[in-house]
DNA sequence: ACTTTACGAGATTGGAAGGA
DNA sequence: TCCTTCCAATCTCGTAAAGT
C-alpha cells in the first residue's frame, strides 16, 4: 500500500438547520474535491451537487451558510451517481491518499455511502488511505483546531475562492498541505510559536535553540523536581497529566522535521519523552501489583537530573 | 442554532485519619 | 466503634472553537 500516485482532498456540504438536526440526517448536498498528481504536480477539480433523499426545502440557515439554493438540487443526481462519478474521476482508488479538513467529512461519506449501497470494500479502501489533515496539522503545527483560513493565515496566505464552496475548501486544504510539506522550517517556526514560545520566535536559529534549550532545561527540572526515589502511587497518578502536558510540547522538537534544532535539544526532548513513557510503564507495573508506593529506577531520572548541572 | 470535542473550574463523593 | 474532618479523585457543567 506504499506507492501513492495522487492525493485527493475532498469536502462535503450537508443539509443543516438552525433548529437542530442529527448528524445522521445531515445528508450530503454537494461534493467538492481536488486531485493532486504527485509526479507532475497537476491539479484537477471535481464539483457536483447531490440531490438528498430529504426533499424538504433547504432552511434559510443552510442556504445562507452554504450558498446552495433549492434549484441547484432539483436536477442534481443522487448520492450514488455522484459518488460513482467521483470514483471514476479519482481513477485508481488504491493509488490515492484521501484527505479532508476535520473528521466529519469521512463520517459523512461513510454514512451516506452505506445508505446508498456503495460496496463496503470501496468505503474501507478509502478509509484505510484517509487522513484527517486538520488533526495532523494540529499535532504538528497549530496546537489547537483552526479553520482552513486560519491555517493559511499562519503561513501568511489568504483563502482563494468562495468560502463554503467544497471544491475551494478542498483546494485550500491542499494549499495548506503543500505549505506543510514543502516548508518544514516555516512550519516548525509556527509550531514553536504555538506550542512553546507564546511571544515572537527569534529570527536567528542560534537564538531559537538557546531559548529552546532554556525551556527544555526548565521543564526537565519541573518534571523531575517533585519525584523522589519513592513516591506514593496516588501522587504519581496526580502528576501524570501535568507531566504529559509538559512533555508533549516537545514531540515536534524530537521529530525535527525541519532540521532546525540542535542535536543537544533533540536529545533532551528525547529524554523528556522517554522519561514520560518510562513513568507510565513503571506506574502500570506497580499498579498491577496493587502497590501503594512506587520506586523509580535511577536510570530514568539520571539524564534529566544531569541537565541541572550543566 | 446546534453538534462535537477538548479543557478547566467548581461541586460532589468516597475513603482515610484522628478524636472521643 | 462511631463520628467528624479533610483531601483527593471523579463528575458535571459551562465555555470555546471547529464543523454544517
Amino acid at each position: 500500500m506504499a506507492d501513492y500516485k495522487q492525493y485527493v482532498f475532498f469536502d462535503f456540504e450537508m443539509l443543516c438547520s438552525d433548529s437542530g438536526m442529527d448528524f445522521e440526517n445531515m445528508e450530503a448536498i454537494r461534493l467538492g474535491a481536488v486531485k493532486y498528481n504527485l509526479e507532475t504536480g497537476e491539479i484537477t477539480y471535481f464539483d457536483r451537487f447531490i440531490k438528498p433523499e430529504n426533499q424538504e426545502p433547504l432552511t434559510e440557515f443552510c442556504k445562507t451558510l452554504t450558498g446552495i439554493e433549492d434549484c441547484d438540487l432539483i436536477n442534481a443526481s443522487g448520492f450514488k451517481v455522484v459518488f460513482d462519478a467521483f470514483l471514476v474521476w479519482v481513477g485508481g482508488v488504491k493509488k490515492t491518499r484521501y484527505f479532508s479538513w476535520s473528521p466529519s467529512d469521512l463520517s459523512r461519506l461513510k454514512i451516506d455511502a452505506t445508505k446508498h449501497e456503495i460496496p463496503q470494500c470501496t468505503i474501507s479502501k478509502i478509509e484505510k488511505r484517509y487522513i484527517d489533515f486538520q488533526m495532523i496539522f494540529k499535532q504538528r503545527v497549530s496546537k489547537g483546531n483552526v479553520s482552513v483560513a486560519d491555517a493559511l493565515a499562519l503561513y501568511g496566505l489568504q483563502f482563494i475562492g468562495e468560502k463554503h464552496h467544497p471544491m475551494y475548501d478542498a483546494y485550500n486544504t491542499l494549499r495548506i498541505y503543500l505549505q506543510f510539506l514543502n516548508k518544514p522550517i516555516q512550519s516548525d517556526l509556527i509550531m514553536l510559536k504555538q506550542y512553546l514560545f507564546e511571544e515572537e520566535v527569534p529570527l536567528d536559529v542560534k537564538q531559537i535553540n538557546e531559548k529552546l534549550n532554556d525551556r527544555l532545561k526548565q521543564d526537565a527540572m519541573l518534571v523531575t523536581e517533585p519525584l523522589r526515589e519513592v513516591y506514593r502511587m496516588r501522587n504519581v497518578k496526580k502528576i501524570k497529566k501535568p507531566i504529559r502536558r509538559i512533555v508533549e510540547k516537545y514531540e515536534n522538537v524530537l521529530l525535527n522535521r525541519s532540521g532546525l534544532f540542535t542535536e543537544e535539544n533533540v536529545l533532551i526532548a528525547g529524554h523528556l519523552v522517554s522519561f514520560y513513557h518510562d513513568l507510565l510503564l513503571t506506574y502500570e507495573e506497580h499498579y498491577c501489583y496493587s502497590s501503594k508506593t512506587i520506586i523509580f529506577d535511577e536510570y530514568m531520572l539520571q539524564p534529566l537530573k544531569q541537565l541541572a548541572f550543566k
